[in-house]
DNA sequence: TAATCCCTTACGGATTTCCGTAAGGGATTA
DNA sequence: TAATCCCTTACGGAAATCCGTAAGGGATTA
């Protein structure tokens, strides 16, 4: 089993409940909680550079801001610099998220070894998914479908970007304007006219309120 | 001290870690601890009807869906069912929320005791809550600014249904013809126009659309 | 008691939105 | 090679939005 482990999450209740668990389920040996991702980076370079690394990172994907200045704002942050030192770490991210949209990027960009979603279960799922890791398995909390992410209209980063203008208070004639200036193609008042009134249609809204309402409440943008 | 203590926390890590530091540093004597609200009611019933009642209800704010069909779908709701079995029961919230519109209300409305939010400090200042409110004192997070809640714009009942309405996806002229089959006054298209237009000017909003995207990040809708 | 304030309501003009129709052109398919 | 598809762009009509002006009326104030 894993022998040393850092889990990087900023509320300490849920810290305590974490070590807890580790310490009385899976008698892990060593460890180290920290409370913020640059911290928690430190401590795994310096592991790292001493030849006595961590084998697993736990952690959240949150942070929230601190009195100190941060260079890494987020766990999705703290996971790519992690892996700029080792690129084999083993990593297991354990969020309140519950949206696949959000959780499979996790996956295919970040190449995480599993996902804990928190909940009632959440510390049952957080030991099996250790174990899971440990015998090189993927694991995911059982109530997510990350098949459903496929299936979900994705915006793309023209979409999102023109909805964003929007939410905003910028009018449609200000967009083109605005993708005019910044040579961004297409820019047509008519174009983007149609990419919000398709969105209409994928997303069931009615005005461009109701769309905004929707996206924002759903955590797209 | 507390003897018998109730919590109500949805997520298991977080209920570990809490029950892990009432045991450790305040040696509660008698701790239950509960992922739904419904079963932290019926536990705080059966409680109080053979005479044995707990003294102090910690409890969450948001609680996901589970299998079950729910009564309690939330921490208020909880709180005020338990008030109806026990008017004096003392009551501490401990969320992640920090937005002080919604925090005042707990105080103002629900008659809790004590608010700590979620952090990296959430357990020391748990620890102290308790302290607090069984001295009877009421203690709130510092770093929770409960008196920035009254200089900011707070919208009344009447404009949130407006705007409620908007990010619904109605015109302004079919949530005038709804609020005169509701009987709802004032209900003309024309106050409707001119409380909006005031509600951009409070908020800095150009349009209903920035208007709604702004209140629903900031948690008011 | 008269003046003032503010809300509700109406109206209208300019702008924007919503939605349908249509043309051009590049890529794909038969 | 011709037909088809789909995106971009334009245009126009009806409806909605945004905002200014104005009147009536109830409550408040001098």
């Amino acid at each position: 089993m894993f022998k040393k482990i850092l889990i990087a999450e900023d509320f300490q209740d849920t810290n305590k409940g974490i070590v807890n668990a580790l310490e009385n389920r899976l008698q892990i040996e060593e460890i180290q909680e920290e409370l913020y991702c640059d911290k928690a980076y430190n401590r795994f370079k310096l592991a790292f550079n001493e030849g006595e690394p961590y084998e697993l990172l736990i952690t959240d994907l949150s942070f929230k801001e601190g009195p100190a200045a941060r260079k890494l704002t987020s766990g999705q942050a703290l996971i790519k610099a992690v892996r700029d030192i080792d690129p084999n770490i083993k990593v297991i991210v354990n969020s309140m998220i519950d949206n696949p949209v959000e959780i499979n990027p996790l996956f295919t960009d970040l190449k995480i070894n599993a996902y804990v979603c928190k909940g009632r279960n959440g510390l049952n799922e957080l030991v099996t998914a250790i174990q899971e890791a440990y015998q090189n398995r993927t694991y995911v909390s059982p109530q997510i479908n990350l098949n459903s992410a496929n299936t979900i209209f994705e915006l793309d980063k023209y979409d999102r970007m023109i909805l964003q203008d929007l939410a905003e208070g910028l009018t449609k004639k200000e967009i083109s304007e605005k993708l005019k200036r910044q040579n961004i193609s297409p820019n047509s008042e008519s174009t983007i006219d149609k990419k919000v009134s398709r969105l209409f249609d994928a997303f069931g809204a009615k005005n461009i309120q109701h769309l905004i309402a929707k996206l924002i409440k759903e955590g797209r943008i």
